[in-house]
DNA sequence: GTCTATAAGTCGATAGAC
DNA sequence: GTCTATCGACTTATAGAC
């Protein structure tokens, strides 16, 4: 980590702004190459090719949702607290990362073999954990019982587009998205009996 | 309505399964045509251009969309209940049309002017109404006091990404989505006190 | 209505000068 | 490390034979 050059990196989110803007296959290496003042050409010596970048860009995310769920699974708390210390997850890598995060809704489907494989591993992983913290939820009898994949679905569709919203709210801080997710996520949108 | 040539359908429902698994720009007039046993040249004695077919795709779904808006506002419900009734709109279209429903979350962004204002128009018409739902049930007390934008966000984004569910679960029945995708969009995951 | 042939353009990527 | 020039493959769409 750490060790990629300055123009590796400048070409990396150049990319990964005209992914989010034009998706994948729109993009050319000429529009990439034009947002830095250079030719087409010039790219190739800092990345192998237009298939690398998507790569590193998809994985990279991928690794930061992986440390970060080691995280929450090493916390110790409940499921409920897990679920919401997720969610804030979501949110601080979206802020973070808001067009990586975009290439996971749609344009990992254009990674090539070996690198599908790895990416559909990660991902696979990732959601069988954030599933186990929902079952256990549901064993403690703190969470609903409801069909799981459908309950897993639901968050992370959500969690996913919500680069999306941010990109037409950007005056909300972070702290205020995270609560009022939460809210929608977790409580749902009926109203609750007030407290006896 | 319904004066479409047979072939001219072939040709939607051909675009359409690929445009799914692909993407648009990623799709070839050579591949929709081989779906058919045809040549690429063939197409156009059907269909004016590939842009011609994701803006009759596109339109064709906003406009199944809207007339269900209207059936359900129409219906003088309470807002909760118009909010079940839209859920089942969402649910009953993605079974009924998934290759087409998929365009929604991404390809929409290929469309050329004037279609894209005409689809981006009718998108803004169709949130509108639904956002409105949403408000007259805080008003009424019906539904939690949750961040608008954000309520109207994280329904459509779960309910845009239902196909992607559903391919998955082929074999689960349409009513049986509709009851668990319910329970997580309107009641929420955490559970309820029991009723006193 | 389908075909072959082709126009006119863009794509990713490489070679080699500087 | 960036450039110009270019290759070969692929793209959408059209012209015209049948």
């Amino acid at each position: 980590m750490g060790k990629n050059s300055v123009r590796k990196e400048q070409i990396l989110e150049s990319a990964a702004k005209l992914f989010r803007k034009k998706g994948f296959k729109a993009t050319s290496m000429r529009m990439i190459a034009s947002n830095l003042g250079l030719e087409a050409a010039s790219l190739y010596n800092h990345i192998h090719s237009k298939q690398k970048i998507l790569e590193e860009l998809l994985l990279g995310m991928g690794g930061r949702f992986m440390e970060g769920m080691k995280e929450v699974e090493d916390s110790k708390k409940n499921p409920l607290e897990k679920l919401d210390l997720l969610i804030g997850l979501h949110v601080k890598l979206t802020l973070s990362y808001p067009e990586q995060i975009s290439l996971i809704t749609g344009d990992w489907v254009h990674l090539e073999e070996p690198a599908l494989t790895q990416y559909k591993t990660l991902r696979n992983a990732y959601e069988l954990k954030f599933k186990t913290i929902i079952i256990d939820g549901m064993n403690e009898g703190l969470i609903e019982n409801i069909d799981i994949e459908m309950a897993l679905f639901s968050i992370l569709s959500s969690l996913h587009w919500l680069y999306s919203w941010y990109a037409r709210h950007p005056e909300m801080k972070g702290s205020d998205i995270e609560r009022e997710i939460k809210k929608c996520l977790i409580s749902g949108l009926k109203k609750r009996e007030e407290n006896p």
